[in-house]
DNA sequence: AAAAATATGTCAGCCTTGTTGACTTATTTT
DNA sequence: AAAATAAGTCAACAAGGCTGACATATTTTT
């Protein structure tokens, strides 16, 4: 079988049509896993990790969220969020009380600590941020952020909607 | 101190300058959520997990990849990479191949059955990205793209230059 | 009033996937 | 010949998911 010297012998692997769209799948990959690492570094120095920040985020985000709320959000079971929830509250970081409607209910609140730190893991991801809208063009934004918003499920849309002072 | 009636207590959880881009911050949240759920339906019901879904994403984007490199790409260690390539090996996604110029290394390749695998896991994130760039306007896909990559760390982002037609 | 449903908490144990540290083997470089 | 490198392996540990079972307080339904 005669081939030119220098095609090669498996081909680009999927560039055409019914090719999934790699590009923007590793790039996915790859923002998310740095995005997620600057936070990472605060969290370890105070013996937290990440199950740590996404709780702490959405208290803080929406402060009030009962535990059934949060569960939602996070996707968890009430197990997995117990151990760190617990964890949160020992340390003064978020305080329950019980809800003024419901008894049955805990409403989740931050404390100055949990919202200091709060922010203190915003920042760098914000900076991250603020410098990549920079470089690709402050005036995609609104793009962007319907890029990301139309990659969740249709159903968990309202979920972000009934988030405080947000898209 | 006074007050007007409506003004709230506490304000708007920061809205102003200073404040961390939260809705972009919780939009990658929730979409990488909802991105890697679909394939993690798939790898459930042969027994494989996210682990496995990334080795063989990469090897299958690379052909001929190292050991080395492929560690590099995911930033974890060996002994983490070694516990899931060798089911992909034992279970034929995967081939392994002496490296042709130095013998010491080991080059890793996808079998037919790995790229059929590769490709069931990328087909449903393709087609989320797909609707979602329908949906935010397929004229931003460049946008999106630059935002992404300039999201990554730059020191790392010659690596995704090195994966082959990656823009 | 009693029964059922609901919100939360808790105990116990399992799995995946990350980690560190120590050490081996084959091969290449110095 | 010695040192460095690429890869593999054993052992132990931790974080953070999971399931199942069950307890308690409170609210809703009957």
């Amino acid at each position: 079988m005669k081939r030119t010297k220098d095609a090669p012998l498996i081909t680009k692997a999927l560039s055409n049509e019914d090719a999934p769209d790699l590009n923007i799948i590793e790039l996915l990959f790859f923002a998310y896993r740095d995005f997620t690492a600057d936070p990472d570094l605060i969290l370890e120095k105070i013996g937290f990790g990440r199950a740590h920040h996404r709780v702490l985020y959405f208290i803080n985000r929406k402060p009030g969220m009962t535990v059934a709320e949060l569960l939602d959000v996070l996707k968890i079971t009430k197990q997995s969020l117990a151990r760190v929830l617990k964890q949160l509250i020992d340390t003064e970081h978020v305080v329950q009380v019980t809800g003024p409607r419901d008894r049955r209910q805990r409403e989740l609140y931050p404390t100055a600590k949990g919202r200091e730190l709060a922010l203190a893991l915003a920042l760098p991801q914000s900076g991250r941020i603020a410098r990549a809208l920079e470089e690709s063009g402050p005036e995609n934004r609104a793009a962007i952020e319907h890029f990301l918003k139309a990659m969740v499920n249709p159903d968990q849309r309202a979920q972000i909607d009934s988030l405080p002072a947000a898209g």
